[in-house]
DNA sequence: GCTGGGATCGCCT
DNA sequence: GGCGATCCCAGCG
């Protein structure tokens, strides 16, 4: 199939993103992150994922509605997009009804297409480095802050079904483990990945299931 | 108004 | 495997 017919396939839509959170964050692996942008388009695989929850000391809604999460409380199915560290970016999906504070965290992509575009933006041509970690992915989909708050649901964001671009539609096993890089809420089993992918960031910590 | 911590990365050894 | 960069924002006063 060509590129522009792939692209013709339906976005996930909305009631993907209504599902229960640890839910969206499952069936997001094997879906494909497209980002047509004016310097070209990307779209990378989803490989690698975490879920933040209500009452989870972890999620950045936790305390209460800022400036900075209210994105998250914000309707189900757009990207909240945040700084770390002061230098870096991450990407999440938006999950519960409005008024309730969930996302879930893209951790890792395995490129798919734009790999040049990708390389461009993120200064290196090492295929496994472009997109393996939030913040390096968020950099090699050309995804910045000013994208905070917007639907995932049209162009120019947005995930195609899994069984796009070939992926492995079928089945592949998924490894559950708990969440990399937080302090609080370690104990809890909220992150998903692609079991044997090359592009994940931390494989095989923790881990405390294998489906 | 100030202070400290954070869902990271890249470079160094 | 360890560490420095670097900045927004929440929390406190």
């Amino acid at each position: 199939m060509t590129l522009d017919l792939q692209l013709s396939m339906s976005p996930l839509p909305l009631q993907f993103y209504q599902q229960d959170t640890l839910s969206v964050a499952r069936n997001l692996l094997g879906t494909c992150l497209v980002h047509e942008s004016a310097e070209g388009t990307t779209i990378g695989r989803i490989t690698e994922t975490e879920a933040y929850l209500w009452g989870d000391p972890a999620c950045h809604a936790y305390r209460r509605k800022t400036n900075r999460n209210g994105v998250m409380f914000g309707p189900p199915g757009h990207a909240y997009v945040y700084q770390i560290y002061g230098l870096h970016h991450c990407v999440n999906v938006v999950t519960a009804p409005e008024g309730v504070g969930e996302a879930v965290l893209i951790r890792s992509l395995q490129p798919l297409e734009g790999t040049l575009l990708m390389q461009r933006r993120r200064g290196t041509d090492k295929l496994t480095d472009l997109c393996r970690g939030p913040g390096r992915l968020v950099q090699a989909m050309g995804i910045s802050k000013a994208m905070n708050g917007i639907s995932l649901l049209e162009s120019p964001l947005f995930v195609l079904p899994a069984g796009a671009f070939g992926s492995p539609v079928p089945v592949f096993p998924m490894v559950t483990t708990t969440r990399i890089g937080i302090t609080q809420g370690t104990d809890l089993p909220y992150r998903f990945y692609i079991r044997d992918n090359r592009y994940v960031s931390f494989p095989v910590k923790n881990i405390s299931g294998v489906k």
